[in-house]
DNA sequence: CCGGATCCCAAACGATACTG
DNA sequence: CAGTATCGTTTGGGATCCGG
């Protein structure tokens, strides 16, 4: 990435440069975003529309509703969502994504249509180490 | 993705089309795959050349020994790595990536550069939130 | 309808020690 | 050098009940 064949960054521009690689690096924390299983999903649903809550959860098969309250959050703290509360009866919701937010989702949805397109691969190959 | 709005995919050509979106899908498994903190950190290594197995734990800071042979022995049966071991005195093992894997590293390193230009923003926007 | 609070289990992860 | 084995801790995440 950064300084590949180092454990540590240069320093090009002002500060010490993010490396993925550095153990405490807080670029870390966006790759850990992508191990909450959801975070992808969302993004994706999201990249096509705002969503109400309940609207996700359907769209979302599996999702617990506590996972996925609790993923909206983390991704709204992140600034990758915004969330909008309108005062009905009973209370509506709305999460819709934002500008940095569509641009981590045109990445990701890129390595869902890998794994839609390349899933078969997989699977051959692991029945194949399987055969072993 | 595959069917915008629906749950199940259509069937386009033979059987069920892959649907991350569908619970059972096994296009999960890829995603599930990301979840493995150290998974994009070792295509990424990877697919700049072959390493041994110390030479790797060396360069992504802060990886048990455990952790990386587990993962390498996945990322092996899924087909995205190879493995040669030299009879040497003591053993030398080479990981490498494969062509398939060669394909998931590229859009993998992408979203380690979006994490590395886009640290600062997720920050600020974390601050803010928390300042409430 | 939109969640928060609680309980609980399984899996992930890490540290250490040991082996071919 | 390249792992395996074991143990203990932490975290993810599902189920359920409850409240605004």
């Amino acid at each position: 990435m950064s300084t590949p064949g180092t454990t540590e960054g240069t320093v090009p521009s002002g500060h010490a440069s993010p490396n993925v690689f550095c153990e405490h690096c807080p670029t870390r924390l966006v790759l850990d975003r992508l191990s909450d299983k959801w975070v992808v999903l969302i993004l994706a649903r999201l990249s096509e529309g705002p969503r109400r809550f309940n609207q996700l959860r359907r769209e979302i098969e599996g999702v617990a509703q506590k996972m996925l309250s609790q993923t909206l959050k983390k991704m709204e703290r992140d600034g990758l969502i915004g969330r909008q509360a309108f005062a009905t009866v009973p209370v509506t919701v709305e999460y819709s994504i934002t500008p940095l937010g569509l641009t981590l989702a045109s990445k990701v949805v890129e390595i869902a249509h890998w794994a839609e397109e390349n899933i078969e691969q997989v699977l051959a190959a692991q029945a194949s180490y399987d055969a072993n």
